[in-house]
RNA sequence: GGCGCGAUAGCAAAGCGGUUAUGCCGCGGCCUGCAAAGCCGUUUAGACCAGUUCGACUCUGGUUCGCGCCUCCA
């Protein structure tokens, strides 16, 4: 029986859907005006896990996550960069596609774009001006009435009073109250704008809030009423909360509010030295610079081995840590021909890890399971075991290459402490020697004019064949000062030897 | 200031009122020509102070420290 936490009950509570057997669920997505980061990558996997959880308990998922597409952000990095909207927003599409992709996330069912439900927000906005919830401001801009609805601050456990209180920023003087918050914004010189009829200066025009997007998204696909609702903690307040007061407000039926979501789960954060990691305090690693560096599927188990709602502080150390226990996986994987089976959930280990799947997403306790199947398929050399090992991790999007693929992987090594600077005939003559005292082939050159500060040289598969050969024939022949000297020439290039009495096989470092 | 979350061994990270978490690292052993991988064993825990209890890392209260939200943010 699947639990989860449920930030709006902040306890654990059993899952019923509201139809038996579907399961709806909307994610906050992404705002695309640049490329996505770690924290990202977190919201992106969690909730792909969840989805896949899910699907796995039996359930047929209809995932929707959103794409705000226009946005202050968007049209000032526009303008900043001469591009149109629509030019920047593809471009950063694209990018998540292929950050998301690579790191093993199946695409939601539907990625709703903001700009093309504007029509509806504006229905909904209109609805709400009607039911007392909302007002048109002397400027043109459509305000929500957050004391016109009684339930405010239920999610995120504040209450105006608090909120008042606390209040940070200018009040603006187009508000009734302070807490109001914007549900259209009149049109502003160089900016996009939809018609309405919301009247005011500009006739109506203007374009929608952030919070009112959701809203409108979330409701045209899944409904006025559905299951689950995700996103990052950060969106707990304000922006879950006003997705609450205009849905639940918006939808309400003879007075009375419409219950907009069951269960609401938030993702932690990831950190960067005990710190948040955001734009705005410009400590973010995106996704594209940490796959320079890191293996994706690493990066996703990276994320998965700690639970989702705590957080998750990024380093090198916890990747490289991350890197290890993968390959520790991979390599239980190797010599065993295993086939994608169903699952015997019958099976003690399968039947742990649904426990810990089922008590709230508790992927470190899963991977716990995974690491005692692969201590058991390396033990006993069961391929069943194997198996059982490699579809579980299926079910978190892990493990489902090749062994080899993994911990072979594409080898580049990078030649470190070279200062070179001279001709190409110098340059080349150097790469000649190297060559000849690390056995690489040299596939790619970095810096390529004539200072080079770094060279990365690229090792065939073929080449450490040809030295596995050359290599067994010295032990043959009992010389291993030439073996083992082969054997340290590869470990200096990253590649690691291992005899067993099958022949020698090798991985990358 | 208001509201909330957390503190577990060298690092990371879970469950659990009494019985091995797990991974990496360390140490000893087996295996190996030697390694690596693997296997076996093993050293390091529960911020602090009280209370409840036969028994607390686990429950309750307090203290200290860290983090987040209260403004755009995943």
């Amino acid at each position: 029986m699947l639990k989860i936490y449920n930030t709006l009950a902040r306890e654990k509570q059993i899952f019923t859907p509201i139809v038996a057997g579907k399961v709806s669920m909307y994610v906050c997505g992404m705002t695309v005006y640049d490329y996505c980061h770690l924290g990202h990558a977190r919201v992106m996997v969690v909730f792909d896990m969840v989805s896949r959880w899910l699907r796995t308990s039996g359930y047929d998922v209809t995932y929707v996550r959103n794409i705000t597409d226009i946005d202050d952000k968007i049209i000032k990095r526009a303008n900043e960069n001469g591009e149109t909207i629509g030019q920047l927003t593809q471009r950063f599409i694209d990018a998540m596609d292929e950050d998301s992709e690579k790191l093993g996330v199946i695409r939601p069912n539907l990625e709703p774009r903001a700009t093309e439900y504007v029509d509806g927000m504006i229905q909904m906005i209109a609805a709400l001006i009607e039911k007392g919830f909302a007002y048109v401001a002397s400027n043109g801009d459509v305000f929500y009435s957050v004391n016109n609805f009684e339930g405010y601050g239920k999610l995120s456990g504040k209450s105006l009073e608090d909120l008042r209180a606390g209040e940070r920023v200018e009040v603006d003087t187009h508000k009734r109250d302070p807490m109001d918050f914007v549900l259209w914004k009149s049109v502003k010189p160089n900016e996009p704008s939809w018609d309405s009829p919301f009247g005011g200066p500009n006739g109506g025009k203007g374009r929608p809030g952030w919070h009112i997007e959701c809203s409108a998204m979330s409701s045209h696909h899944l409904g006025e009423r559905f299951d689950i609702h995700g996103g990052g903690q950060d969106l707990q307040f304000p922006h879950h909360e006003n997705e609450i007061a205009q849905s639940e407000a918006a939808h309400s039926h003879d007075g009375k509010p419409c219950q907009m979501v069951n269960y609401w789960m938030h993702n932690g954060f990831v950190r960067v030295d005990d710190e948040k990691m955001s734009k705005s305090l410009g400590n973010f690693f995106t996704i594209r610079t940490v796959l320079e560096k890191y293996d994706a599927e690493v990066v996703r188990f990276f994320i998965l081995r700690a639970h989702y709602r705590s957080p998750l502080n990024y380093s090198d150390q916890h990747l490289d840590d991350a890197k290890l226990a993968l390959t520790r996986l991979y390599t239980a994987l190797r010599g065993h021909d295993v086939v994608d089976t169903v699952i015997d959930w019958q099976h003690p280990q399968a039947a742990r890890f649904k426990v810990a799947m089922d008590d709230d997403f508790n992927t470190p306790e899963a991977m716990a399971v995974l690491f005692d199947l692969a201590n058991e398929a390396n033990k006993t050399k069961s391929s069943e075991a194997a198996g059982l090992l490699k579809n579980l991790a299926g079910v978190l999007g892990l493990l489902q290459r090749k062994s080899d693929a993994f911990l072979q992987g594409e080898v580049i090594i990078e030649l470190t402490g070279i200062q070179a600077k001279g001709s190409t005939g110098q340059l080349t003559s150097i790469v000649e020697n190297l060559v000849k005292t690390t056995h690489c082939a040299v596939g790619a050159l970095v810096g390529q004019d004539s200072a080079m500060s770094g060279m990365a040289a690229r090792i065939t598969k073929e080449n450490i064949d040809e030295l596995i050969v050359t290599r067994s024939e010295a032990k043959k022949a009992k010389n291993f000062v030439e073996s083992d000297r082969i054997r340290k020439e590869l470990a200096e290039a990253g590649i690691i030897l291992e005899d067993s009495p099958q022949g020698t096989t090798w991985r990358r470092a």
